[in-house]
DNA sequence: TTTATTGGTGTCCTATTTACACGTTCGGCG
DNA sequence: CGCCGAACGTGTAAATAGGACACCAATAAA
């Protein structure tokens, strides 16, 4: 069976952010060694990741990996950069791991790291015995092997994009949405504060949002005006796009 | 040896761009495959390419190729994508190649792309016995592999960088240069014309530009004033640097 | 009916962008 | 040695974008 053989010195992580409109998650799945006796040696977390099938392009093994967890196959999902010094698996607890795992604890694995984005709102994660739970990213603590640099360059990888390529910025909401929740996502990865009006000043010339005949309802204010993004606007609206020096 | 032995279903490739304020160019190796009477069966060309050695890391796989090649190891270096489709090596040349080499024609190599930049001026090319020469980016033909979508991603990722991180420009010019080759960097490199004026104006707040007491020599026209790039500066400077929505 | 809460809007000031033309200074050549 | 060709270096006016800032409106809950 070719399909079932993997090559075992590469692996696909996914770094798997949800937004919930106070602050960014990452999805982590608990890891616990235990003894012979079942005593916990030690017990962290790790990024979701998967083995890459020999005859699987690396975008697909990275996609069966939020396709697993939420049963969603259209998913953003991203390469963003690739790992593999040699002392990413060195430290004492991974090695005792590797092994416990009847894995090659010398061998190299190079990983190629994945960004996915999900608006956690409608998300049911499906969890196959496996423990995998959302946590902030500014509190997951120590993670497995290099995981929290993987998650560092992710997340740098993320700001920049949503920075200078605004599309992203929706795929962290429901379909439809308000402005404000447009500007939390910008606030909450950004780390900063932005003005209201301002804001709404640049979302204005976003031709690509879509009024819709549509408020906010149940909600104890005002309610808001909803909007949707229109991708292909947004597509066809970036070919004459500007930045910096052109 | 450990320091022999390779991970033979990884390797670097490295899109080394020079450029000679004409045009952007890529270095490429020659390819040709002989059949047994010595007669070519193919020939093209290839991106830059290395192993990688099991305790070796990725960047210090792809740093040996621009060594190698320029004898400089503080070339500007830069990890952009990974390719890993199985698809990659199936094209028949390739094929024919890889079994010619001795080397498994169904095992995929998961690549990691580098980029590198090198001011082509005061640069000599060592050859070891491979025919390594500049191409205009655009006039590469077909290359080895999926080598054409490597290079393509490579500018991609290049121009993009350019315009949001304005230092990589000055690894295409050399340590003294005028503002006029500043600007044909990024009229080459993005492929539109700049008004000069305004350009200047643009300069004119990069603090990190520092006039020398110096002027070209040996040009049949008013001699421009030289610059040199303060990498300092300019990384302090960027600490507070804004961008797009912040 | 009151209250708490968020939605939605405009102005002024400053900074940046864009379009646009001409005198200057050098080497080369006759 | 004077003229020519060629790239250098400079400023202004108009339009657009960015940043600071405050108040009334609409809803649900009490």
């Amino acid at each position: 069976m070719v399909s079932t053989m993997v090559s075992n010195n590469i692996s696909v992580d996914c770094v798997i952010f949800g937004f919930d409109f106070e602050r960014l998650n990452v999805l982590l799945v608990d890891r616990t060694l235990l003894d012979a006796d079942g005593r916990v040696i030690f017990t962290d977390r790790t990024l979701t990741g998967n083995h890459v099938f020999v005859d699987e392009t690396l975008d697909a093994a990275a996609h069966r990996i939020p396709a697993d967890l939420t049963g969603l196959d259209n998913i953003y999902l991203e390469q963003f950069r690739t790992f593999g010094s040699p002392d990413r698996i060195r430290r004492p607890n991974d090695q005792l791991w590797l092994r416990s795992c009847g894995r090659d604890p010398e061998r190299r694995v190079v990983t190629v790291g994945y960004v996915a984005l999900l608006a956690r709102r409608d998300i049911r994660l499906i969890w196959k015995g496996r423990n995998v739970k959302w946590y902030p990213v500014d509190e997951v603590g120590d993670l497995a092997f290099d995981h929290n640099q993987i998650l560092a360059e992710a997340l740098k990888y993320i700001r920049n994009k949503l920075i200078n390529e605004p599309s992203v910025g929706f795929e962290l909401l429901p379909p439809k949405f308000t402005l404000t929740q447009l500007q939390t996502v910008y606030e909450v990865i950004l780390g900063v504060r932005l003005d209201k009006r301002n804001f709404r000043k640049k979302t204005a010339r976003m031709s690509y949002l879509i009024p819709l005949d549509e408020k906010q309802t149940g909600v104890a204010h005002k309610p808001a005006q909803l909007y949707s993004f229109d991708k292909e606007l947004y597509e066809t609206s970036r070919k004459d796009f500007n930045s910096f020096f052109i």
